[in-house]
DNA sequence: ACGATTTCTGAGATCGATCTCAGCAATCGA
DNA sequence: TCGATTGCTGAGATCGATCTCAGAAATCGT
């Protein structure tokens, strides 16, 4: 079957290419007779739209490429799901772009998509948004920001409130009983990692506890080092904050593998409250981020900066998912 | 800065359209001295083709879609890294598609991947195949699959070995002294779980040792049911293998929480070994898919599709990954 | 140095759609 | 019933590239 063209159908059809395109385009733009014959011999020749020509002459289309650093981090992969399914249903088609955190990767897909007439984009950042990069291309188009953006307002951007989600956790271990509390603050890459570890100094400060930041020696492996940062404290931690789900499972698998328990020897919150946390051991305590809400807003905001209204920045608030990795204090 | 044209370097550059087109696309058919001067003029300029136009009039385009059906899934994540890496090598911008398992959706982004003159696509199903729905697309043009195909070897494949993948579990558990191995099969969508789920029989009757599938009631949670089951045997297994990563998390979770350790109660062996696998608690023993080999080999077979060679269907090999969750039988 | 090749470049059609403009048909008012 | 307004449809340009074909320039042999 060769592919079918709108010329096809035009003279199946008897009538002029315009009114084909018509016929699918602005349906009221052609009479109801003529728009159903049209469509019915469209049908039966198994015709489409080819959306790139539409692209090409209309110079917009409904592609909207999603750029993430690493798809194989279950917080992007989750927010790539919610994502998808808001565009799907606001009749875009979500492509996604997997860039490695490489900042040349991310210029060049977001050339690639300008090219394609993308109505805008969504950038979820690793790492600060490198505005040199992306302000010459925001200049002809739109792009949407997961993340915060220092001294741009003119980007729309959607976050979580880091802070309170950190002062959830916080006030959940208090409440078991703890009182040092430490923080595994990972990479520092984005606005919001740097919030998280801001907010848990200020929390510690708040409540008069000292603040225990495990940091990891620069070339051991990060889960190991941050359990060698826990034995060597004096006086060891009893509860740990994690800046998010992964450090947290990484962290729980290597006390497990030298013979401590969570939450036995240690409570451990993580962030971001991902599902596979439901199934981690200890099923894992964790602040939640409310990642469908944060695809569709993404995808909210682009139409509201095709409809040229101010760009917005949207906080969500987290809420604690309260699981198995955090118990009370004994003694 | 108004979007640069062919026609506004041509302009500038004092030559024609055409031989803008050819500086790019096919350099050596231009005289040097004049590529040089047309690609600087464009380079000053900001200018770079558009894909769309391009493919438009080529009938071409380098955007591969990968089609899975989950990327929540570690195992799709993986892949779709992997895969992205080998297309991008190639010089293909790899364009990941959900469709959370829907058949309509997989058609609807087939359809519009031929209407974007991809060059091929790859698909990872999460269940059979539907050919029905794909033929009439394969038709026109070309498709890999990552995973078998039954009865159209038209269709180009990579799979893994999934029964030599079970074999090395078996072999592995009966080295360490268990002869009470059960295996939990999950949900049997795809050619390679129907395989693994075969192949354990096999090895179980090989080996002389009753099989025992822990399959779950229908209304229960996956792990939980899985769980219920391994209690319920009168003779209690004490090793199991998981026909996926995920599944084996989910049952050691549930172990967990009703008070049972891995390896001790039960020595669990994965299938799929990813990464996440690495900083699990404990550290899972898992069959490793070469996920790296499978996205490159996808894109491959794929690149030879166009140069009309005859369908292949490669069969990659898996290795055992040791790790924590399997011990030595006691007594 | 001159005609015969070979190499480059330009013109114009084309890919598959949309858009503007103009013409014709249908509807309306008086 | 006739002119004016409105509604549909067709022609042809256009989006940004590539392709074929023919003509111009450069190279070659003698």
């Amino acid at each position: 079957m060769a592919e079918v063209s709108i010329d096809d159908v035009a003279e199946a059809a008897g009538v002029h290419r315009s009114t084909v395109s018509r016929a699918f385009s602005r349906p009221d733009a052609v009479r109801t007779a003529t728009r159903e014959h049209v469509l019915q011999v469209a049908a039966r020749l198994g015709y489409s739209m080819n959306p790139l020509a539409q692209a090409l002459r209309r110079g917009s289309s409904n592609l909207v490429p999603l750029i993430v650093p690493d798809i194989t981090n279950p917080f992007f992969a989750e927010l790539a799901r919610a994502t998808t399914a808001a565009a799907e249903a606001r009749g875009y088609q979500l492509l996604l772009c997997i860039t490695g955190g490489d900042t040349g990767q991310t210029a060049g897909y977001l050339s690639s998509m300008r090219s394609m007439y993308s109505p805008f984009g969504v950038v979820a950042p690793s790492t600060r948004v490198d505005l040199e990069a992306l302000r010459e291309y925001t200049f002809q188009n739109r792009i949407v920001v997961i993340d915060r953006v220092e001294d741009d307002p003119s980007v729309p951007t959607v976050t979580v409130d880091s802070a309170h989600g950190i002062d959830l956790a916080f006030d959940h271990l208090l409440g078991l009983g703890h009182t040092r509390i430490a923080y595994a603050p990972g990479i520092i890459g984005t606005h919001t990692a740097q919030d998280r570890w801001d907010a848990y100094h200020r929390a510690a400060h708040r409540h008069d506890v000292a603040p225990v930041a495990l940091e990891a020696a620069a070339d051991a492996d990060l889960a190991a080092g941050i359990v060698d940062h826990w034995l060597r404290e004096p006086d060891r931690p009893t509860a740990m904050i994690a800046s998010n789900d992964a450090i947290a499972f990484a962290v729980i698998s290597e006390l497990g593998a030298r013979g401590f328990t969570v939450p036995g020897d240690l409570s451990v919150v993580g962030f971001d409250g991902l599902d596979s946390g439901a199934h981690f051991n200890p099923r894992l305590t964790s602040v939640r981020q409310p990642v469908t809400e944060l695809g569709q807003l993404a995808i909210e905001l682009g139409e509201a900066l095709l409809a040229e209204g101010p760009p917005e920045h949207v906080v969500l608030q987290p809420t604690l998912l309260i699981r198995s990795s955090t118990q009370k204090l004994h003694r």
